[in-house]
DNA sequence: GTTTAAACCGAGTATTTAAGTTGGTATTTG
DNA sequence: CAAATACCAACTTAAATACTCGGTTTAAAC
């Protein structure tokens, strides 16, 4: 799994589309100008969002995008993974290499990881984040309290 | 949240710390030639693991790598945010620019799934994932390394 | 006390990726 | 037709990744 910022970006794209969405197409210079993504780069992002059915592009004046299901269809995963090539780590690929063990095994653990990872990004979808979300902004002002929240946790679970 | 190649590097290297230790020390060139991680590379990574105190150094012949602390206390997202920068994507930073709305709204959307994501991680150890995974594996486990390992998750009558 | 195995350090580099730019073509509306 | 939009491909710049090189400590072993 792999999470950089081209998947924020597209993430964030297509929250924006979730929002903006149901009044008709939304035009990616509208998504531009809201999200400060350059133009160019979001038709990329979308041109691969596109191809994954994740979104359906209306030509012509009055045109734009629409989610290409709905949003409760649409998990987080699946947009990362349309934008961010899914990267095969483990090289021994198989059980060829393998033979010395202990490199697989960690292999094995970090497949794993993934795996979860993975599963749990499948497991929330547009509606639902922008159900919970939505809750809480009331003109924007969020605590500043992200930012202690994850810059400096030293332990964790310890608590 | 920022989950690359870097941090996986990170995170394999943990988990072969993890379940190479215990006998002592683990030097970085063991991990390299087990994961086929660069030595060079490898520095830099453990320089900002320790810097987090996710791992102690020791130096002179015989000397290696320890955890820094128990394997119940590290968890994978203590390991990826010291070696990945966690970037702020929020451009808005408090409440300048928000007067439009509708961007910081799909910022604190994905602030909010940043956090589950991070919190996510932060929930698994790396002692909860060496036991949890190693059922999994069979055919790349090989004998002699096995010991530890399969005391420390039970049983390997899973093959 | 010399040698040696390791951590530690910092500068440099090649490759890749991200992000944006440019300059289009294709469609559809009016 | 003109205009607005999606669509497309090549190029450019900036940054991050992954690695290299050449060292310096530190401490154990001889």
């Amino acid at each position: 799994m792999r999470l950089s910022t081209k998947g924020r970006y597209a993430v964030t794209a297509m929250l924006d589309l979730t929002l903006q969405g149901g009044d008709g197409p939304v035009t990616l210079a509208e998504i531009s100008e809201t999200q400060g993504i350059s133009l160019s780069y979001l038709e990329q992002l979308f041109a691969c969002l596109r191809g994954k059915q994740l979104v359906r592009g209306v030509r012509g004046p009055g045109g734009g995008y629409y989610l290409g299901r709905p949003a409760e269809e649409i998990s987080i995963a699946d947009i990362i993974c349309a934008v961010d090539e899914w990267v095969e780590f483990t090289r021994c690929g198989g059980k060829r290499d393998c033979k010395d063990g202990k490199r697989c095994l960690t292999h094995n653990l970090w497949d794993e990881l993934s795996s979860e990872i993975f599963n749990f990004l499948s497991s929330i979808n547009l509606a639902e984040l922008v159900e919970r979300g939505g809750l809480k902004e009331e003109g924007c002002i969020r605590e500043d309290n992200k930012d202690d929240l994850v810059a400096s946790r030293g332990t964790t679970r310890a608590a």
